[in-house]
DNA sequence: GTGAAAGCGCTAACAA
DNA sequence: TTGTTAGCGCTTTCAC
């Protein structure tokens, strides 16, 4: 069948030639009218608009795709929609590209660095510019996305590549206080809940760790991203009798404090607890998580910012560095005894 | 300047004829040979695929949807991706989906009926197909959206029309459910946390709230759907002195136990608390959450098949009705006294 | 099994 | 200000 048949139902949608006979134009002049921008009568410009609206007329996309290689959409990739640090930013994304006429489209990798790549590879044949979110493929397959021609911006994930924009959270500055602060509260035995190895942002939180020397006693054990790894591992943590834990984020550690709770374990009475993030739901619960804010809708606006510009045909890469600072709140204390 | 000036970097992509010249054969070939299906010689599939290896050839999408009508892409509306129910929703769509190699590209109408139209309606451009989650646009929008050509399934919203499917969940009984179990336990003055005004899940939830006649004695309060709302409206709960609370969701039931444990209030020993959806959280925080289960990743799988056999021409509406049924956890019990 | 030519629907160049 | 013409990159007749 000839054109793909066009879409359901049965009637040949209308073109730009039907809408201009109707108007008795020229299919050039509809488009300027339409589109808009270029100078038209305006009688003619009415009785287009007219004709169009009796027909229903709606132009196809693909085909001012195709000459004007403009989509007017960008892509974000994420590991996991249910986390809410990424809803943020993904917020932080989405209300700043709106504002300025550009939709987002999204893609959920589920917490896999295979579907990231293919993901990402396969959104970008619909957009003009594409943000990837703590991506954790390798980084020749970053250079293959973008050799495909889409701007890039790259969220927790350094890439020095003048042709890639980085934003990055200063993760090493923010797990620094918050050991230093469990220090100076008088910990020694502290409990590290690991998030995805090979994720930047966690190598950044272990050097840190490392970093503050022997003020602390850091056990760490892989754990993972979801609030289901924390409520798993929080069992074996335990055996290692920890009288601080430091979870990946604020929603591993909410999976903790579930456990803990359910297992009749105070906090910070009995053992304290740090997040990440500073997610909303880290000020309501209860105890308050005492963790790193860091402003995540700031993170998705920058990100926005930064592809704006490379889509406009800004060369050169741009990178930023968003603070990451102590909140104390509830969930931690001096050590009992 | 011409053809939107390709994408950044500065050489032009090459295209079918760069391949066909190349490989000392015709556009067509190539085309036969890259998408695959057509005979063609193997000396000359070899011939045209090191080609195209060598000029880092990728076909443009725009050029194969003008041809083809097709996308191989559908999307997914959903009020609120940090709600974990949609996120479940949307796995069940993605799994599904990918399995048979169409993406899914996601936009996210943030609680906000005007976006979920403008949204829909964009979105509509990129894909064969969109399922709308919830959707609380009116009537009119929804039929717009569907003159627009595209396949489209609804979940939890009823559409009396022949090109429209729908995915249901039985509220009604699961509600029910809950509030005869309340019932059963000895309750009588109970309070509803109401959902978004004007979504049909809502409605349907109120209707079985109804129903259950003098047994029970319920105070409706406006509430919303997110976890934050639940935490805010909890104070005003409390003042009505109800022995147990229905929330809207589990999702705005962690809200409200959130709130409870801060002020001290113990469930279900003060208050009983039901919830619904039976996200993963319910079975995990502390008491379990009393709830009424909905397989949600099958909803997302059941949207897709209809939507599947929708874009393969078929016609005539279909409507599933998924079940909900009650499940007792901790969060449940008699009343004090 | 292969190629030449036409055309998808739109917008940009060029002329009038 | 308007229309004519050409062409975006691809797939698909249709003829060989």
């Amino acid at each position: 069948m000839k054109n793909g048949d066009r879409r359901a139902s049965g009637r040949r949608r209308p073109t730009v030639h039907d809408v201009a006979s109707a108007a008795a134009v020229s299919p050039t002049t509809v488009s300027r009218v339409l589109a808009g921008g270029k100078p038209v009568s305006h009688e003619l410009s009415e009785r287009v608009r007219a004709a169009a609206e009796r027909l229903g007329y709606r132009p196809n996309p693909a085909a001012q795709v195709l000459v004007s290689g403009r989509h007017g959409t960008i892509g974000v990739v994420l590991p996991d929609l249910a986390n809410p640090y990424f809803s943020e930013v993904l917020k932080g994304v989405t209300s700043a590209a709106s504002s300025e006429g550009t939709q987002v489209l999204v893609v959920d990798a589920d917490e896999d660095a295979a579907h990231e790549y293919t993901g990402a590879e396969r959104l970008a044949r619909w957009v003009d510019g594409l943000v990837l979110c703590s991506p954790r493929m390798p980084d020749e397959q970053l250079s293959a996305i973008a050799d495909t021609g889409v701007a890039l911006a790259l969220i927790n994930r350094p890439f020095k590549q003048r042709r890639v924009d980085t934003v990055l959270v200063d993760y090493y500055s923010g797990m620094s206080a918050l050991a230093r602060h469990l220090s100076a509260l008088g910990h020694h035995r502290v409990a590290y809940l690991a998030g995805p190895s090979g994720a930047w942002s966690e190598q950044q939180r272990e050097r840190a760790l490392h970093g503050v020397g022997r003020d602390l006693d850091v056990v760490t054990i892989p754990c993972g991203s979801g609030m289901a790894d924390g409520h798993a591992v929080t069992d074996e943590v335990l055996t290692h009798g920890p009288t601080a834990i430091l979870a990946f984020s604020d929603y591993v550690a909410l999976g903790v404090l579930t456990r803990l709770t359910e297992l009749g374990i105070s906090v910070p009475s009995d053992v304290s607890l740090t997040g990440f993030d500073d997610i909303p739901l880290a000020a309501i619960a209860g105890p308050g998580l005492t963790t790193a804010t860091v402003r995540k809708q700031e993170i998705g606006a920058l990100a926005w910012r930064q592809l704006a510009a490379r889509m406009d045909r800004q060369r050169g890469a741009r990178s930023t560095t968003v603070p990451a600072t102590l909140v104390r709140r509830g969930s931690t204390a001096r050590p009992a005894g």
